[in-house]
DNA sequence: TATGAATGAGCCTTCATTCAT
DNA sequence: TATGAATGAAGGCTCATTCAT
């Protein structure tokens, strides 16, 4: 990796984690300077403005969340344990895998009637993780551990849902009482659906 | 209502959408001014500071949403027709009742890390969301609707939840494809648990 | 006059001096702002931004060059003691009648190939200054002073080129030796179609 | 022409043009390095700051338009000749023999109150401009093409003012129909002393 | 109550320049 | 000679807020 490059790098590290808590139009690029001590001027060698820093910062969020999923489940063996796993991850959104929580759920909101841009992202890694989530089932189906009746496109968008919305309850109340109603719930349905 | 209460109510109602649309981070005094053609002095006559109206406007929006809701569900009788109602009532995100959709998701996500002032407000108003579901769902049991084991604070939970996800996943793909199928899953849910 | 709009002179009439010396783009509002001591918000109050303070304080200059020009012209009567007057009006460009020289030359010069808007501004007043100095002829045909088939149009253009080419020289000559030269000229051209 | 002086020719080639069309100050080294494609720090090695290089454009371009000039002049035998195609070479401000215009205008206009180095510069062109006139003339009388008493030096001045003039109202008419009176005007001047 | 002029900190961005490689 | 990363002052402009009228 080029010094440019770890240096741009290096930048969306920093800046990934204050977006994400602070919210996009709530980030200055001065903010960016304090945290990575670097000059203003050096920011804008490696980033044109802030829509592309910020653009960056947002995909790197949500590929370390995904990176760190994916890591996540990879201990667990069956269709079912990976499930479990998956719910598991978000149990405690007041202590979040990423600093600020979701990108999905934080980006998702500020730029839904005002960036365009940020909202196909979003949209396009809410897809993905419906996907992920659908094609584990599906695994599942076809090795024989859940029934095969089972819609796993509409399950993967009702506990996709369910979490998001758990993490919007769980962050505003400061605990998560509410998040383990949820993961206890949604276990309970896959264990229905299980063989 | 004497005029000064006129005014600042008539700078809520203008406020009120530009906060929930754009964030609050984003709206500022002068587009407020622009909304309401009146001038900067006259904001602050109103509201000490941009705080005491975001929250004035915040609170707004989320009694609106209340009690549009409540003006709609008042028309169906028995509970499980009040719960389906509830669920049509959001069926499109991308139509929302109140400009720039559900301000619980909106205002929790933007001031659970920054805006304590805030966060509160939108807890207590989630809680209020899912103390009138389970009233609804303990009313129907009470009256011989629904089974009477029917967890209901863990179903206005569930329910709430994946209503929220689903706004922030139809939101960002511009389209309520995947609330359709939300609702119909919390339909189906709720006639499992109907006598 | 209102408070608003006695500021909004004020700052034209300190920035036009400025922008008629220094040139528009090496002039920043912080020049501005110290001419005339007022803050950077106060100068957006009332310039929405530089281009407009900018468009106004072209016009302004050439407004106050016209006016003592015209000014000046009132003192004689005849058109030929009118025309010399205006010849010695110009006599040197180093002690110019407004800070910086002529306007139409500074703006003309600056704008012509980049800002459309003030170019326009100063064809309008170079047209103007010509149909002046046509206007002086025709009349001084009318009464008898000059010769009958003088070109006026011609003789006005011929003069107005050949004074910003002076002006031009002197200044960069830093005496008005070559006015003087011009201005002699000009005069015997005119001596010759007096009758 | 060792590598470096080509790089070095090679930057004020492009350099000039820009200076000349938007002039000094609003022309960036940035502008010059997308011109040339050259690195940030190329531009450095070969002038020390943004003045060096403006001095050697501001000369460039002088020094074209000169050569550009002489060559055409070269075509023509007499005295007279060479005046009329003097004439004719600048008959078109508005397509330019050089982009942006007469360097000694545009420079010269933005430099006088401002930059000495570049005002002395112009101010030598404008004098070498004057005696390429004027010894034209001289070698016409010389020659028996015009009248011995032809005060060739003034008219060499209001030649060339009359010229500045016209391409200044010409550029912001954006036609040349008052040029051409000037180069009408002149000619006639040139033929009443002509023997 | 209402106005809008005034403020100055802070916004994003560009500038000319330096310097290690 | 050439690169491009790094700098920090300065650019135009917006912000929330104050205050005399």
């Amino acid at each position: 990796m080029s010094k440019g490059e770890e240096t741009r790098r290096f930048i969306i590290e920093q800046a990934a984690p204050l977006f994400n808590t602070k919210g996009i139009a709530a980030t200055a690029m001065s903010d960016i300077m304090e945290a990575t001590k670097l000059s203003k001027g050096s920011l804008y060698v490696h980033f044109e403005n802030k829509d592309i820093l910020v653009a960056s910062a947002v995909d790197y969020n949500m590929e370390q969340l995904t990176s760190k999923l994916l890591n996540s489940l990879n201990q667990f063996n069956t269709a079912k344990d990976k499930l479990y796993g998956y719910l598991d991850f978000f149990i405690d959104p007041t202590q979040p895998i990423i600093n600020g929580g979701c990108p999905m759920l934080n980006f998702g909101v500020e730029s839904d009637d005002t960036n365009e841009l940020i909202k196909i992202k979003v949209n396009n890694m809410v897809n993905k993780s419906q996907k992920l989530l659908s094609d584990i089932i599906k695994h599942g189906i076809d090795n024989g551990e859940f029934k095969p009746d089972w819609d796993y496109d509409d399950f993967a968008t009702i506990m996709f849902a369910m979490l998001e919305g758990g993490i919007l309850i769980s962050r505003v109340a400061g605990n998560n009482t509410k998040m383990k109603v949820i993961n206890k719930n949604l276990k309970k349905m896959i264990a229905e659906q299980t063989l």
